[in-house]
DNA sequence: ACAACACCTGAATAGATATTCAGACTTATA
DNA sequence: TATAAGTCTGAATATCTATTCAGGTGTTGT
């Protein structure tokens, strides 16, 4: 091996020393997505990355639902529906309004459905 | 698949006997996310919701970038880094290319980036 | 050919997540 | 008021996920 007086140091663990491309890695570097934002993104993808919370949501994009008629709606325990509600809730994904002794839930905007019709067209185009 | 008979029994565990309001659930049903199709979507919004693997996303959205460099800049071990990759090529998110000893990645299409924009300006307007 | 390097893979551990069960709370009805 | 219905909550279990560590494959350069 050369003896490279190459004064490295650097404080990221990269590959051994030299790194392949030193200038793509100053120039991306910054433009990474910084961890704080990437986990809030992540945070969000987190809840639509569940199949009944799916269901769940696509079933409120028609319209608004109780609790009870949800859990019929996409074949759960309403136990588990109300759980998920919750998450869902404090994302405010959905919001819900109390008439009597149902809870009547809906989405809170419609930027949910447009997210979520977005990645549905785009499976579609997927699988081919 | 289940006829949905009357409001007797049925395989669904519904709020009793007595749905709330039997004319919705009818209605709804239909349009709800079939399971396998909500199974697909969440397979993909869960790649999204890593926050290492956003990160290494958004380094590829500004240019191909080898394993060893990709691990330098999102500040991740190259082993953690290549099985993330290994995912994100399961899903045809990233492509890859050998070039000597060096595997190159870069995002298999665009649609990955414009989905990903589109959630971050969604975050945006949320996190007011 | 040999050694070093870039990358991949499998097993193992730690952490997160979803459902179920049991019970609590709230509201309508007898 | 007492009972039942709808919903919520907490604990427990099972499952999945991500990282680390150790070792393996294939390529480059001496």
């Amino acid at each position: 091996m050369s003896s490279l007086a190459r004064s490295d140091s650097a404080d990221a663990p990269v590959c051994d020393q030299h790194l392949v491309d030193l200038e793509h890695v100053r120039q991306v570097q910054p433009e990474v997505l910084p961890i704080e934002k990437a986990q809030q993104m992540a945070e969000l993808f987190g809840l639509l990355a569940d199949p009944n919370r799916l269901r769940i949501l696509s079933a409120l994009a028609n319209q608004e639902l109780c609790v009870c008629d949800l859990a019929a709606v996409v074949k759960m325990g309403e136990s588990a529906v109300s759980h998920q509600l919750r998450v869902l809730r404090s994302m405010r994904l959905v919001s819900y309004e109390k008439r009597g002794r149902m809870v009547y839930y809906r989405l809170a905007d419609n930027r949910v459905s447009i997210l979520y019709r977005e990645v549905a067209d785009q499976l579609s185009d997927r699988e081919s």
